[in-house]
DNA sequence: ACAAAAGTGTTATCGCTACACCCATGT
DNA sequence: ACATGGGTGTAGCGATAACACTTTTGT
């Protein structure tokens, strides 16, 4: 039995590697680091955004990049991510999951590090992102016209924004980019954002009245030059017992 | 700088942790390990199945766990995940994909190990699955009746069956779990496992006739005592070519 | 002839698409 | 009055769910 840090591990045997016989030690198994890669999506009114790093330090120092930092040794991974997150945007609660992992031998230039994707949501009105040590700056940038970005990042963010693409039909998360308070033409138009393609107005209304998730909240829109609309607010428990009956939300 | 292996690894600044500030050696980023594990399903013909190892070695020697090792620290994630089936199934070419990545301070015993889950889907006709030198036996499970399983390794097979349920909908993926040729009825024995639910026996031949991506081999069942099927083949070019016109394959 | 499973046809309903139209507000 | 976006109504089409029915083989 080996030490690694405070535990201890078990030995192992000679392995067979890529049909050869090598002789692994197990200590060069426990030489892997592991991130976290945070892709956090937002919605401006008009277009999907996604907030990015310009990296401050080596590798690919000045390079824009998917926020992220290495899981410390005893930190969850779900809890560097929300670390990460909550650092970056200086909110608490926000929608985020994982999307996928990459772990190609070289993806990073100067260590083994397997990482974590994740994607999140939230609500651009609420939060307040600020640059961190390791962060120059910190920008949003709308998903049609991204730069290209350090490691893998393009991948991770790719892999992101297909999960997103998928869950928002299925599952009522696309409230979590807009504020509590929202127009269905503005839920119409986070959909176009995310979705790539036009709804129809009046099918959209329908759609969404009739699954009787949105609570009208008997407020108007004000300072419109035009006639005001209704703003509703997501109605979770009422999500939560329509689902318990068997209900599948799909847009 | 300090050696990890054979590779330079950037010194970090002193990390804000938990709101108290801890000074982390580089070095001691670098002491994970990172496993694969991987769910294999299979399909009897009548229930979903999934092959687990009774484990040889402690910890939770003599309990059924999921198959998996340790990648190999010059070996990317997927080739792994190919590597532990390989060697499990004999088959060089399966369906497979990741779930979702596990990493619980305490999910292993003896180590900080974080775990990417794979999924993978196997026609049983064809592999010839043997134990291996970790594990002590090799079998069967169906999904209905499983043991208690080592580690956190129930929830990595709960991810897993959840992946499959949601994409077996929405892509041709079935038919890896099923021999190269069959009839309609075995297919829709196949979906009712996976979802759980019946489906009308007329509706869905209609369907899937209708998405045209089946061939007819013009063969037909031998050696039943009812009125032989038609066996069918499931054709892979056509389905690239209805995808590439914006073709949805849909169940 | 019968059992057992393969395979076909029909109808009613529901949801969706497409499109036209009306309404309320600020200038 | 008009521009602008908010909000409503409806007709037709297509997919699908439910169910009854016919066909082909082995024994």
């Amino acid at each position: 039995m080996l030490e690694n840090g405070n535990r201890i591990v078990a030995e192992r045997e000679p392995a067979d590697y890529n049909g050869n016989i090598y002789k692994i030690p197990i200590n060069d198994f426990y030489k892997f680091a592991v991130s976290v890669d945070c892709v956090i999506f937002g919605f401006s009114g008009d277009d999907l955004e996604v907030l990015l790093i310009k990296r401050g330090t080596e590798p690919f120092k000045g390079k824009w990049a998917v926020p992220g930092d290495l899981v410390y040794p005893f930190e969850n991974i779900d809890d560097a991510a929300k670390r990460v997150l909550g650092e970056l945007t200086g909110l608490t609660d926000m929608y985020f999951d994982q999307s996928k992992s990459f772990g190609e031998v070289n993806r990073h230039p100067i260590g083994r590090v397997v990482t974590i994707g994740y994607f999140s949501l939230i609500k651009k009105d609420e939060q307040n992102p600020k640059a961190s040590s390791w962060a120059e700056q910190l920008e949003w940038h709308k998903l049609n016209k991204l730069p290209d970005l350090a490691f893998d990042h393009n991948q991770i963010l790719e892999a992101s924004m297909e999960r997103l693409r998928k869950r928002v039909r299925r599952q009522p998360i696309g409230f979590n980019l807009l504020p509590d308070k929202f127009t269905l033409l503005e839920l119409k138009a986070l959909y176009e954002s995310v979705l790539g393609e036009p709804f129809d107005k009046s099918n959209f209304r329908k759609k969404f009245l009739d699954m009787d998730l949105l609570t009208d909240i008997n407020q108007r829109q004000t300072n419109v030059k035009h006639r005001p609309a209704k703003l509703f607010s997501f109605n979770q428990k009422r999500y939560e017992e329509l689902t318990e009956r068997g209900f599948n939300f799909s847009i």
